[in-house]
DNA sequence: TTTTGAAGTCTCTCC
DNA sequence: GACTTCAAAA
């Protein structure tokens, strides 16, 4: 429904196709680029650093194959987000022109739910499934272990995060459930047969229920490609070439997958870099890029070294940084790009000061008129930027958050989703159980019979109705069965049927919400957001994919700057910001235990992909880059009892030997100084084995 | 037996 | 701040 508005990098441009079927890449492309822009047929590895021009050698390559006569409906364009799908599609159009709009694309996850909604019957799954987040199949996971009667048990059992954790990492990877628990859940090694109970129980109950997990997508793809000989020359054949962008984010799962799209021919593209690899707790395995020619066997390879984007002070900051990693297997960055400000490293007193000095510097750069929407703060983790939000409200500078699926994560947003799931698919037991707890007089126990009730029902949709509740929860059970009945024969078939859908929740649950929380406000106005989004779609089904698929990629700008200025600051994850690229990016947080993050500090592996994430995010800069550490965290970590105050092992000596030093005194001059000292990295390891045994 | 309120625990990244 | 666990109230 929305296109994302990013920053317009190379022109636009608007070439008719037929007329020039020869594209003169040589002059918009390096060599190296153009050699695989027009690489034939066969398997081809690009390995792209970071602002090498991989998007554009993909959209090239992608126009390419459009010249030699392929036809767009038969190219499968694989990325990792939906973001980077809307980029490419986007500017392959703005390359080729209007026939680029046939070019199928989408992440993994939602090309599988195409062909599930497809083929899907073919292997028999029911037509009108529900898709699950990770949050619903949790919940899932905890009716399962509740059911197992594992919830009373004395010895403290796996909590439902974990146990879905444990089970996706399993799908995934193809680790085995023994070798997972062991290795990262030593604790519960007592339970490893249990593991095995809940998730038989969760796998039966998600059938019977109807419901299909984010990882059931990718594995019904690969099983219709590896167990179904027809279905599998159905699914393949769709397709001529595919491209896979970000492959160093791949699993083991999806390496399969394209194997079997595969079969009848070897026309496979993947970039990707090696460095770049952030995704190890999705199951991703940065290895499997260095396993393509293995996979694929005659294997042309194609390594990207030459950087467009970055001036050569932020490149050598950045080349310095990720040279310390312990394994490393490619390139080094280089550029034609001369002159450029060294990159900031800026010690502030504490975490208000980075705070007004971020906003002072913005500010100063957006009079040296740059625009907000190229300059980006980036972080670890989404509420890092909590204070920094708050100034910007109040200094009235627009910003767009991006990163942390809070919209549909919060619980007054799921529950009413919850009441359009159940509509669409009435076996939804997960959305069901949400539903009945909200209702005063109804427990655990109460929802447990009322669900049994519909399953020995076969979930008939007036089973509900003539379930018998106990008496206190008699006047509930009442206003829900109007509630669905009106739902159900809503006459009101026209384009705002979600939309008005959500309003006749709302007439039910607007209240409960009062109730529940203290502030409704900023919880209504959240609903009246979801409102204004399923306006966008055509009926309900389709609304209810989508946000599992593609969630709004950003949360409201706090600041309240009317929509159609688009001219706003962007605040990211580091994980969000990977793919993108600002005039002027700032690191904040860069302490150690921040960023690296504590949890991953345990081992070498998680040091390194640490390492790479803070690349990432340095990588992002093309001419201003500033990296800021507060020092005193602690005083602002609300109940930690340690201190975290040294500046991320990340920006070692080296590193901070290529920045320009700057310290914020007390008078929060914003002026380069003598370097401040540094004192030596603790050993944080040791310690924080021993406050967390 | 079931619900509800209070105290206690941990707090990342994304499809 | 959100979720889990535990004990008191209905």
């Amino acid at each position: 429904m929305t296109e994302a508005a990013g920053p317009r990098v190379y022109p636009a441009r608007k070439r008719v196709v037929h007329s020039n079927p020869a594209r003169d890449l040589a002059a918009d492309l390096n060599p190296q680029q153009a050699a695989a822009a027009t690489h034939g047929d066969g398997p081809l590895l690009i390995i792209a650093g970071a602002g090498t021009g991989k998007t554009r050698t993909l959209v090239y390559r992608v126009a390419h194959l459009l010249d030699c006569g392929v036809r767009p409906e038969r190219i499968l364009l694989l990325t990792f987000t939906r973001r980077a799908s809307q980029e490419m599609l986007s500017r392959a159009e703005r390359l080729v022109g209007s026939t680029s709009r046939k070019v199928h694309g989408g992440t993994f996850h939602a090309t599988a739910h195409r062909l599930l909604r497809r083929y899907g019957l073919a292997a028999g799954l029911a037509k009108d499934f529900t898709i699950m987040d990770q949050g619903d199949s949790a919940d899932l996971m905890r009716l399962s272990r509740s059911q197992l009667g594992y919830a009373t048990r004395s010895k403290r059992f796996p909590k439902k995060e974990t146990l879905q954790y444990v089970y996706s990492r399993h799908i995934n990877t193809g680790i085995t459930i023994e070798d997972i628990v062991r290795d990262e859940y030593a604790q519960f090694v007592d339970y490893l047969e249990d593991f095995g109970k809940v998730f038989a129980d969760y796998t039966d109950r998600k059938q019977q229920r109807n419901l299909v997990d984010y990882d059931d997508l990718l594995l019904f793809w690969a099983l219709m490609l590896e167990a179904s000989p027809e279905l599998a020359a159905k699914i393949s054949g769709m397709y001529d070439h595919l491209l896979v962008d970000e492959y160093q984010d791949t699993n083991v799962l999806q390496a399969r997958i394209l194997r079997g799209m595969c079969r009848t021919h070897a026309n496979i593209t993947v970039v990707g870099d090696d460095a770049q690899s952030i995704y190890s707790f999705r199951g991703a395995n940065f290895r499997n890029i260095l396993g393509f020619p293995k996979q694929f066997a005659g294997a042309t390879i194609v390594t990207l070294e030459q950087n467009y984007r970055s001036t050569p002070q932020i490149l050598e900051v950045t080349n310095t940084m990720i040279s310390r990693a312990t394994e490393r297997f490619t390139k080094n960055l280089w550029t034609e790009r001369a002159g450029g400000e060294t990159p900031w490293l800026v010690a502030a007193q504490d975490e208000h000061q980075q705070t007004r000095f971020v906003v002072d510097r913005i500010l100063e750069l957006h009079e040296e008129s740059i625009p907000l929407s190229e300059i980006a703060v980036l972080f670890r983790a989404g509420y890092m930027s909590a204070d920094l939000e708050i100034e910007l409200t109040n200094r009235k500078i627009p910003f767009e958050k991006w990163g942390g699926l809070k919209f549909l994560e919060a619980a007054h947003v799921k529950d009413v989703l919850a009441f359009l799931r159940i509509l669409e698919n009435p076996r939804d037991e997960v959305s069901w159980y949400r539903i009945l707890l909200l209702l005063p007089g109804i427990g655990d126990a109460t929802a447990r019979s009322a669900i049994e009730a519909m399953a020995s029902a076969a979930w008939e949709s007036a089973a509900f109705g003539r379930y018998q509740p106990p008496p206190r929860a008699r006047a509930a059970h009442t206003a829900l069965v109007a509630l669905l009945d009106g739902l159900r024969d809503d006459p009101n078939a026209d384009q705002a049927k979600v939309t008005a859908d959500i309003a006749r929740v709302r007439t039910l649950y607007d209240s409960i919400l009062r109730e529940r929380y203290d502030r409704a406000e900023p919880r209504l106005s959240d609903l009246d957001q979801l409102q204004t989004i399923a306006a966008g779609y055509p009926d309900r089904a389709a609304f209810l994919s989508a946000l599992a698929l593609e969630p709004p990629q950003a949360t409201q700008d706090l600041a309240g700057a009317s929509r159609d200025d688009d001219d706003c600051l962007i605040l990211s994850t580091a994980h969000s910001a990977k793919g993108k690229e600002w005039d002027a990016v700032f690191v904040i947080w860069a302490v150690d235990g921040w960023f690296p993050s504590a949890r991953c500090l345990d081992n070498d592996e998680d040091t390194d992909e640490e390492r790479r994430l803070m690349y990432v995010a340095m990588t992002r800069a093309r001419n201003y880059l500033s990296v800021t550490y507060p020092l005193n965290a602690y005083s602002t970590r609300r109940g930690a009892n340690y201190s975290i105050d040294q500046l991320s092992r990340f920006i070692d000596r080296g590193v901070r030997d290529r920045m320009e030093r700057v310290a914020l005194g007390s008078e929060q001059a914003v002026r380069p100084v003598e370097a401040p000292a540094v004192s030596p990295l603790l050993d944080l390891r040791a310690l924080l084995r021993g406050k967390f045994g």
